[in-house]
DNA sequence: CATGAAGTGGACCGCTGGGTCCATAAAGAG
DNA sequence: CTCTTTATGGACCCAGCGGTCCACTTCATG
């Protein structure tokens, strides 16, 4: 299947439409039919892009999801050097998912395809990342001493991921980001030591 | 729809059935002929203990198993006492998850019939319960003076809870509760002062 | 300009799954 | 014992959705 640059053009269309259709309103089941009106697209196009079918498609558009999380939080997260840079990386984090609300295009995702392999692996490697550039972040302030070396970097960033995972599902069905922010700042109080 | 005992016991046996099958290997998407075949129950007995069709169902199932998340963590979750107590208590919820395995009944629940203003209300409740039992745990340990008053314990049980949210949620796709434990472990360091 | 490959549109198919309906069997109530 | 109410079984309906197929168009290349 070789692709001419419209071609790619096209399938990239398609698989930012469907994300658009995911942070939508009511993307509880996202349907060919949906993603094809809302990309302009046809059936046969679809299936050409993605020979898989919805799962390759689905599984392709996490995947753009999951960059667009870090994508983000950059340049904060990338640069945790300061207990300044921490707090803006945390209004980052609660600003984003504010202005997301109750709507998680990964969630919904995972739901649809969550039991295939190809999605542990995208959310693995998402997590994965996530968590090294957390600690990475850890670990600097512990050179300087701004944080104890007694803590052990990879398991609070651990704790950071989960929380924030956990704060977001909570916000899905509160619509509040109050337990988000509870947990991050929790974690952060203890990395202080307060 | 004035039920008879058998009534009763049929809509009960209809309820604990679906659960069976949503905490099984496959439980992508429960239907009702699923339901209905590992119940050993016709559609007719469906419809006619649950009007509401599929939804409604799945409501009480939700119920169901809401009730059971802290079930499971009884007695340790009523009595958050002593730093002992607590281990308890941490254990046993990261042997409830871990046999759980990657299998969440209520976040099927949740994909299935989320959208719905009676789930909302169905996790709200068990989120707040669990939060509550958490904070006056804390405020116990706030009393004797082994947690110091300065901490805000309504906040930190909500990170609690957000914490073993995500925790559990990694878990859905990892397999693992490292991240699980990892931050029950950074929380409870957080009350100890370590 | 010819020719084959890539791109596009949309009719069509088959199955799955929620929901309806009705006929029949138990079970109380008087 | 009858008559109403509740319980049960299952055939049937039909809309939605993923996927297939093929005709047609556009485009690159020699």
């Amino acid at each position: 299947m070789a692709l001419t640059t419209k071609g790619q053009a096209t399938r990239q269309r398609i698989i930012e439409g469907a994300a658009v259709y995911l942070r939508g309103d009511d993307p509880g089941e996202a349907t060919l039919d949906d993603i094809r009106a809302i990309t302009g697209t046809s059936k046969g196009q679809i299936f050409h892009y993605f020979p898989g079918g919805k799962e390759e498609l689905l599984l392709a558009v996490a995947r753009y999801e999951a960059r667009r999380v870090l994508d983000d939080q950059q340049p904060h997260l990338g640069a945790l050097t300061s207990w300044a840079a921490w707090e803006r990386w945390r209004d980052a984090v609660v600003a984003r998912y504010r202005a997301q609300g109750r709507n998680c295009p990964l969630g919904s995702l995972m739901s649809q395809v969550g039991g295939t392999p190809g999605a542990a692996e995208v959310i693995g490697a998402l997590l994965t990342n996530w968590r090294a550039h957390i600690r990475h972040g850890i670990e600097r302030m512990q050179a300087t001493g701004e944080i104890r070396p007694s803590l052990d970097a990879d398991r609070v960033a651990a704790a950071f991921v989960a929380g924030i995972q956990g704060g977001v599902q909570v916000l899905r069905s509160s619509g509040s980001t109050w337990h988000l922010e509870a947990t991050l700042d929790a974690l952060t109080d203890h990395l202080r030591g307060v």
